[in-house]
DNA sequence: AGCTAATCGAGACGGTACGTCTAGTCTTAAA
DNA sequence: TTTAAGACTAGACGTACCGTCTCGATTAGCT
């Protein structure tokens, strides 16, 4: 896309510096949450100057975008064949991610949904950052919307099936537990919301 | 509750003073977002000082809150017998009360998910809060739970269902599309939503 | 002028504080000069809130401004009735305060200027601030214009001389000295400026 | 000086880059005052790296100081034998160079002394800057002091006069003008003064 | 011709001061 | 005791600015 040949000036970027700003800042904010994850700590622990940073990431909440990006880092879902397995499985490691950042700088026996919450509302203030943040999601459903579709054409779902309709009950569940109820979710849970989603409500006569 | 013996001495609270406050905090609310609900011009403009508006709610979470509160108060939901129906109207009532959120103080095209993070966020900072919102959302699930029974005990819905993964389903997947990707939730889409929760994925032999 | 019938509301601003601040003000600005003045570290130590000095000060340059004023009051200069001597006690007082300003923050044995020509150039970038700081100055040199003029009406000094004009060369002397040459500026110099200034440069016939 | 033996190796310098830094610097400064000398921008706007300007002023101090030794090349003082006259003429054009930087990025009616002063406090900063600085003046007063010797030497002044405290008092008092009671400066003041100067104050008897 | 060395354009980088913003608390006098 | 008014605490956040450093590309003199 960008491959190169427009011949780059100027000093370039320091390479090292976006990995050791991410890291700290995946390190403060695991340990501290959102709010303890604070721009001038993270450029002084990366021995980076704070115009560096911002230069990088122009506030407090594309880092912190940047850092759930890092951490939601898996390219592909594995496909078994089994819809219903491959689904659980998917579920079930969106489950994990939520509860490292729900665990991330809460005070001990707390349910509350920190991180997600303040990125989303965090977004909600400025466009640009909420444009991001959905094309993360956005990219990460559509792997898997792809193995539903794959599921449908494979005759294991029906053939009318709408696969986004599909995941947002899926996901959405999860979030909704996450963000609302503040229920667990685990991968029992996970399995259950699939069994559930696949075989429908309605007395099987 | 609170009536009776222990005798009050001093001022008496100012008795329009927590509708008035609630007014402007629903206005503000509604017409700059989370944001722009600040405890400051809430006081200001309902004409009342800021100590006031404390003492009745002790943070400006728990202002939001009320404000939310106060939006969503229906209290029951019609039930014709006809779940696909009811779950779908019921549906539509939240998608209503949810897209008016997002509306509010957002740029124009903006698909920002607003206030409803910022009060989750809000929440993951303090428990009281959360408790308060979380008890919110309880009540009014459980109405929804109850209609979900009440067919299941009329055999309309399969007698091994679980009523609150139902929901979350549902439910779910409009706050999904709320908070996550900015997809838009309307009547439509919560009747296809029901329809997918309740035929099931699997294909039907 | 402002004397007190409008009821004042609101809780009073602090008394102390402002006393605290400029003490704290005044002892950074003369032990570190103009740079070494930190509004964060005055507000720091004084403890008080920044805002609380910014609502005093809105700038660092009024802060400082109003340091120098603090180590300017003295209300009244003595009229011996020996013109000669009078100015020369009062151009000392000014090469004094000068002296110490030259001193702040200064490396050893540097000449140089700094907080005066700090605090010039700071009004120089806030139309507001130099008014104020113009009015201290004209305030000060009112009190010499008035010694000069008395000393006219006493017949010692020519009764076409302009008063100003001669305050001018006086005090405009030491100001060079200080911010242009780099000379030394003392008792010395001010008794010398002053028979200059009377005696004339013509020739005496 | 550096002429000669030892063979200059590498790339020369660029022959136009001096000047056209300087010109660029000039007109920045005295549209928009020393704040508006950006070192950024005179580069951009001369064409140059920043590298290139600031290897041959090593600071935006020097660069202003260049532009305002620039501004200020005139090399001799007619000297007509009528020493008030010649004096007169000598302040005026003092007075039109600090007008002319008196008026540069100030807003209309502003009488601040924007650039004068900023160039006191950067050399405040920098002892070699100021080095610099007291020699351009030291320079430029030195012609003065001739003219004021020779007038002495023509038995116009006082045989036991000093020069440069006559100089200070007529300099310093335009200067002071300028930089501390924002008073107008220009030919009409400087006759009063060189009248008051030489005249004295004492009466006449 | 190649080697060496300095300059050049471009722009990232360091460092740090400054002021703003926003929530919630505290202190007055009056009701 | 509540109310209005507004000063107060607390601290995070982002901006601004200057001067340095690092690239790759030039341009000279020396060998």
């Amino acid at each position: 896309m960008s491959s190169g040949s427009e011949a780059r000036r100027g000093r370039p970027r320091s390479a090292g510096a976006d990995e050791r700003i991410i890291r700290v800042a995946i390190e403060l904010l695991l340990a501290r949450g959102y709010g303890g994850l604070s721009p001038d700590e993270v450029a002084e622990r990366a021995g980076v100057a704070k115009t560096t940073l911002y230069r990088r990431w122009p506030s407090k909440g594309h880092l912190a975008l940047a850092v759930v990006a890092r951490l939601q880092e898996y390219d592909e879902i594995p496909d078994t064949g089994d819809i219903r397995r491959d689904l659980t499985v998917y579920l079930g490691e969106i489950a994990v991610a939520l509860n490292r950042m729900r665990l991330a700088g809460a005070a001990e026996g707390s349910r509350s949904p920190g991180t997600v919450a303040e990125l989303v509302a965090a977004a909600a203030r400025d466009d640009e950052l909420d444009r991001l943040r959905r094309e993360l999601y956005e990219r990460r459903n559509a792997l898997a919307i792809a193995l539903i579709e794959r599921a449908v054409r494979r005759g294991q779902l029906r053939p009318d099936l709408d696969p986004g309709v599909l995941l947002e009950q899926l996901a959405g569940a999860l979030y909704y537990r996450v963000l609302i109820t503040g229920a667990p979710v685990d991968e029992e849970y996970a399995a259950r919301l699939v069994a559930s989603a696949l075989d429908g409500a309605t007395t099987a006569e």
